[in-house]
RNA sequence: GCAGCCGUAGCUCAGUUGGUUAGAGCGCCAGAUUGUGGCUCUGGAGGUCCCCCGUUCAAUUCGGGGCGGCUGUACCA
């Protein structure tokens, strides 16, 4: 005997974590923002290439230490041969990949963008997904800091065209050689130290987050944190703190100053100038002499001062440019990705704050970031091959974006609804559908046997922008009737009484059939 | 990964000191209105009270475990 029927099927309707679907407002709104992301970069001469969602796994390079299992933060299984693959975590790796198979064919440098989705098997949070869109652009075959500058400028400028103001975003950019040599000053240099070197870079990229005071815990002793869980420190000596502070202040100890910078940040940044503020000179400078005043922190060290060259270039490149240190900005607190830069490395930052929905004020923070990696494509070809690229988290700069107003949040214009007055009529009622779709007009006939009203309810959430309405006394004067929905809203706003609602017939009109067309036509173009 | 908070209708949430039939607002469907979106009124549909185990005569309620969500922290190619 079978048990009493269950009501609901065994499966459930429901997406892992981490997984979003997306719809027509906001397919929309994003396609609007890649467009327009896509012309920046086609107007610096970079081409589109496009890499498939799966690649070997070692091709990504992301096999753990010593096993033949890959990274579990990365989406990975076998084929039936028994061979790894891996989906995507970024688009970089796959590019690499690509030049070093095709290398011989590309022009050099090479520079190329490309959208798509990449997917990260770890917890999600807030912004936060694992399957997320980037837009990435690379130039492959230049090692020059020319090229560097070059995305740094076409960063600002895909920020701009994207309608964030200038003020409000700030390319800022920094040198993994610099920082290289500050490790070196303080004697973490070499391999041995490369674990505590770690530890340091991290303390220097939270300064964002927590301020110097809580990264000077970090780079000493450790920290606690709300729960009282304690994060262990870089053990540095205070000298060697001194240092790594003075450093991150721009190389001027006199103005080492221990709070939050986000603080910091909301004193307008100007250019070569000073001011008392709470009772302390602020200098801040352009940004070649930001460059000279690291320059002076550690006359002594080679690859810092090698990374203050490349800098410098940077700086002068992007200020012959017209580039304003606002827009693009010598930041020596930049830190990023840890693992494979070599030379310089920059992040776009929005600067504006946001309330969100809880009322906080907010900071997006980070929304594209890059950098040089001279070392990803000589993997797979042995020699080195200079490249630089940067990537935009899509979906962050489209909340970021939305937020701004700058996103069309509105609803998509819908089709036009032929009702369906008179089921024995249905034959004709497509043939209006169709006559419209033949004159490009978006239109549908209502599928479904509901009434009338039903069938104004659903025009009405489909955002059609007019309905066709032929009854039999329509039909015997040769005309239809012709419902304009936004007018018809705008007007009905004005009734309040029921039966002066019912009564009126507000913003429709009667045409010709033979006039359907173009009277839809009109009503359109009047949009 | 670690810590804290949370899980009742499609959504936002009440409620049950463990006891017949678990509620509201919004949303949805229908009618009032031969063929007109809103308002109003009336009616209707919709729940394994997250899952499993335990305690109990009895668990949505108490305990344990799991899963899921949020927040902080860690990590982030």
């Amino acid at each position: 005997m079978s048990d009493a029927p269950k009501k609901k099927p065994g499966t459930l309707a429901r997406l892992p974590r981490g997984f979003v679907d997306r719809d027509a407002a906001e397919i929309a709104g994003v396609n609007a923002m890649l467009d327009t992301i896509r012309g920046v970069y086609e107007l610096y001469g970079f081409e589109a290439v496009e890499t498939p969602a799966i690649e070997f796994t070692d091709a990504l390079g992301k096999f753990l230490p010593d096993q033949d299992r890959p990274n579990e933060g990365v989406f990975s299984f076998q084929d039936d041969d028994e061979q790894w693959l891996s989906l995507r975590y970024d688009l970089t790796a796959p590019l690499a990949r690509y030049v070093a198979e095709h290398f011989d064919a590309l022009p050099k440098p090479y520079r190329s963008y490309r959208a798509g989705y990449v997917f990260r098997n770890e917890k999600p949070g807030p912004g936060r997904f694992r399957q997320f869109m980037q837009f990435d652009a690379d130039t492959v075959g230049s090692a020059s800091p020319a090229a560097d500058a070059e995305i740094c400028m076409m960063a600002a400028d895909t920020m701009e065209k994207l309608g964030i103001a200038r003020g409000d975003y700030v390319v800022r950019v920094n040198n993994r050689k610099v920082l290289d040599g500050v490790m070196e000053a303080i004697g973490l240099g070499g391999s041995e130290n490369a674990g505590r070197r770690l530890t340091v870079l991290r303390a220097i990229d939270k300064l964002d987050k927590f301020g110097a005071g809580e990264v000077a815990r970090l780079l000493g002793p450790g920290r606690l944190d709300e729960s009282g869980d304690l994060t262990a420190g870089a053990d540095l000596s205070d000298e060697q703190i001194g240092i790594v502070l003075t450093y991150v202040n721009g190389g001027d100890p006199t103005t080492v100053r221990f709070e939050s910078r986000s603080r910091v940040r909301e004193r307008p940044l100007v250019e070569v100038s000073t001011r008392i503020d709470e009772g302390i000179l602020f200098f801040d400078y352009g940004n070649w002499d930001r460059v000279q005043r690291l320059r002076r922190s550690l006359p002594e060290n080679e690859k810092f001062l090698q990374g203050l060259e490349e800098l410098e270039v940077i700086a002068s490149l992007s200020t012959g440019a017209g580039y304003s240190p606002r827009q693009i900005s010598i930041d020596p607190s930049v830190v990023r990705g840890l693992e494979y830069y070599t030379g310089p490395v920059y992040e776009v930052e929005l600067t504006f704050p946001v309330t969100n929905e809880d009322g906080q004020v907010v900071r997006f923070g980070s929304v594209a970031g890059g950098g040089r990696y001279d070392g990803l494509v000589a993997r797979f070809r042995g020699e080195e091959v200079p490249a630089t690229g940067f990537s935009i988290g899509v979906s962050r700069l489209a909340a970021a974006l939305k937020s701004l107003g700058k996103l069309g949040a509105a609803k998509p214009i819908g089709p036009v609804v032929v009702l369906v007055m008179d089921r024995d009529q249905i034959a004709e009622y497509q043939r209006m559908v169709s006559d419209l779709r033949d004159a490009g007009i978006r239109a549908e006939m209502y599928l479904g046997a509901s009434g009338m009203k039903a069938q104004m309810k659903y025009a009405d959430r489909r955002n059609a922008p007019a309905v066709i309405i032929q009854g039999s006394n329509e039909r015997e004067a040769g005309e239809v009737m012709i419902k304009d929905l936004v007018a018809g809203a705008e007007a009905a706003k004005t009734i309040t009484d029921n039966a002066e609602w019912r009564a009126s017939r507000p913003a429709q009109f009667a045409a010709k059939r033979g006039e359907l067309v173009a009277k839809i036509r009109e009503l359109l173009a009047g949009r």
